[in-house]
DNA sequence: ACTATACACGAACAAGTGTTCTGTGTCAAG
DNA sequence: CTTGACACAGAACACTTGTTCGTGTATAGT
């Protein structure tokens, strides 16, 4: 048959709109390796593969040689996404009158005993409970701002991780996480859920705590660690200075 | 042309209006040797230099090591160009901005072998420096906003105040403290600055770390002791999150 | 006169990034 | 079965771009 003309395949949406996601975000549009990262493709020559494509169909245009020059001309409508969008533009509009400030949700109160509430990843969660406003010059400039969510810590459990009752960390859902990142882990064989600076070793993972005393957890076990989130930011409020 | 303080400099203005064209043009920002150029500037340097100034006073941000990464974040007005769409979005912009948030200058740093640097009580020392955005939100409603000041912490030496290299403090000037109050005290017998939540008793005063598992100090005579602050908030953080 | 600071150039460097080339495997048409 | 279009990986390459460093100049303040 023959036929590869009209259709865009499934590539080639996740490609439109990841495009349109990440340039609405960043206001700049992603590297090709970027995108290969986001679609899940391995070369870089395979994306260029079908951006041509894109570009041929008029779907976005780029230039030459241009590092992240490339446009989205047709906007591309997956239905859902679409709504999703609209109402977590609407969230962000109503919460941020500018861009300059963002409103983080507060999930909720983490401690040592129990797992962290994790929001499902279908957020868009948008809703009743107070957020953190936190001015966006504040985050590192790439952060997904809307996939950020806020928990207040509760009990001292957390100390070696030089954070505190009441503090409140801000953090973005992930399951893995690169060496070096301050990670909220949950461990199966203690039961708890620690922050700690995550480092891969040969066979094992290598957990160590921010205060510099104190000493590394090694997970030998990978499948006995859960990684739940890596924390962005930390803030403590001295309410008492009211006085 | 000698000219330094807030204003910007004709250079500034050229390239804030070269942004924005470009980026309206093209829907990318253009490189550091495309600013050049424009601008005539020869050196890529300089170009980097007024970029880095910009991006202080938060005309524009930018992402380290990325390309053309550059966003506009104020819309400046030159009076001949001013498209009327973007000033009625600055002038709202502005207005709802300004009140939900606020930007605390940043003093220095902190370190516990030597005082901090205070300002003299004599605030108008209005920037040039570098400032924290915090929304309002956060701080307790009745703060003195334009007394704050921020720090950022250099060294390890205040793990016992929950507090660690690299953490920006925000704290308003004092002289005197209420008890439990979180402050930033100079002392004399050991020559060196500390946070501690403070305590006046019977004839002494504690001084008692944040981490609860560390002990007190106490200070017989209150000459020894020079309460430089109060602490206002803590805020840590982690900026590797390159993903 | 001396120093500190802001402004400026240019070159070298390193990292980011697009392009190209070679090779592999799949699948449907001939 | 063979062929050829297509989808894909990987690496090498070359160009683009941001960063850094050494140097120089002018001006203001001491």
């Amino acid at each position: 048959m023959a036929r590869k003309k009209e259709g865009l395949s499934e590539r080639h949406r996740k490609i439109m709109e990841y495009l349109t996601e990440f340039i609405e975000e960043y206001g700049y549009s992603p590297s090709i390796r970027e995108i290969g990262d986001a679609i899940d493709v391995k070369s870089t020559s395979l994306v260029d593969y079908y951006l041509n494509q894109l570009e041929e169909r008029k779907y976005i245009s780029r230039e030459g040689r241009i590092s992240r020059s490339i446009r989205v001309l047709q906007p591309i409508r997956s239905a859902t996404k679409a709504l999703s969008k609209q109402i977590s533009d609407a969230a962000q509009a109503v919460t941020t009158a500018v861009d300059s400030i963002i409103s983080i949700p507060l999930r909720g109160r983490i401690v040592a005993s129990t797992p962290i509430p994790v929001p499902p990843s279908d957020f868009n969660y948008f809703d009743s409970e107070s957020g953190v406003e936190i001015a966006r010059s504040l985050l590192p400039a790439r952060e997904k701002i809307n996939e950020l969510f806020a928990l207040e810590v509760q009990g001292d459990s957390m100390i070696d991780a030089m954070v505190n009752d009441g503090d409140i960390i801000v953090m973005r859902p992930a399951q893995q996480a690169s060496n070096g990142e301050m990670v909220a882990v949950w461990l199966d064989d203690k039961d708890e859920t620690t922050l700690k600076y995550f480092y891969k070793e040969n066979n094992r993972i290598r957990l160590q705590p921010a205060n510099p005393t104190m000493d590394p957890i090694y997970v030998e076990n990978t499948n006995d660690l859960r990684i739940m989130g890596k924390v962005v930011m930390v803030i403590r409020q001295y309410k008492n200075t009211v006085h």
